[in-house]
DNA sequence: AAGCTACCATTAGCCGGCTAATAATCAAAA
DNA sequence: TTTTGATTATTAGCCGGCTAATGGTAGCTT
């Protein structure tokens, strides 16, 4: 009489969540970053200086959630932030040394990380689920 | 000289598994539940009376997450905690009338949620999408 | 110039994950 | 029988999301 509940997408997304953020967080804390903080970081690699609603908005996530995260990079040292001098009201992010530093064995561990990921599946199947993914992302409403 | 960050499936793994969630929060409120207890409640209409470790085994979250989570339904009445006579270490979950009681609306939501993830896609798309999901799934370890 | 509105950062407080550490109990082995 | 080890639940404390509410600033309108 009931649904298939494990067989639905939304399901299966809410699986994969758990699980994906529990290898996301084991890969990236040799760097001594934690899961959200590195993609603040690679926000900032691309981009250095930025504002905080202005990384909220290209991450997806609230001014709030960027603030908290903030401020894990900042007690360790990896940004700094600074006053936009045209504007009282925002602060600029920039990244330390350390922070710069970093960016190199980030992206080996990222890499490692995307090889671990898509060793479960075939180049064709890695392939189209990043498609999926993408097209599901288009609509950011419905995901 | 820097990967393609955004285009790698670990990130995009991560992105729609952030919008997923809120989607998910949002069309479970209405009915008094948050979307973490959802899990446990379809979990406990398949099987009630469990023990909190068999729940966390099989929703495959920590113990210390189901007990919290539960917490929050013991609060609301959804569900009672009883002793396991033969074995004082564990407790017995058990879903109490209103916790029954909200099934049928629960499916009907989480069928209207999978309606609007699905709309993103045609038919074919969403069946292997869910094919590719639950092959990730496969190896918990991967994903 | 004054005031209204919009914008930015921040705080407080919630839920949902986790690990580590405790306490109690059970079970098996010595 | 005692002791040792495994299991179960729980607590504390962390990070990462969110919403709601504040306070300060900018900018536009009047």
């Amino acid at each position: 009489m009931f649904m298939n509940f494990e067989n639905t997408l939304s399901f299966l997304l809410a699986k994969v969540t758990v699980a994906h953020r529990n290898t996301l967080q084991k890969s990236v804390n040799e760097s001594g970053l934690h899961s959200g903080q590195v993609f603040v970081m690679f926000e900032l690699w691309k981009s250095d200086g930025q504002r905080q609603i202005d990384l909220a908005l290209r991450l997806g996530l609230s001014p709030p959630t960027v603030n908290k995260i903030l401020g894990g990079l900042l007690e360790n040292d990896f940004v700094t932030r600074a006053k936009y001098e045209d504007d009282a009201r925002s602060t600029r992010i920039f990244l330390t040394p350390k922070g710069k530093a970093i960016r190199g064995q980030l992206e080996l561990q990222w890499i490692k990380l995307e090889e671990q990921t898509v060793s479960a599946l075939t180049d064709t199947e890695a392939l189209m689920l990043k498609q999926l993914l993408a097209k599901l992302l288009e609509r950011p409403e419905l995901v």
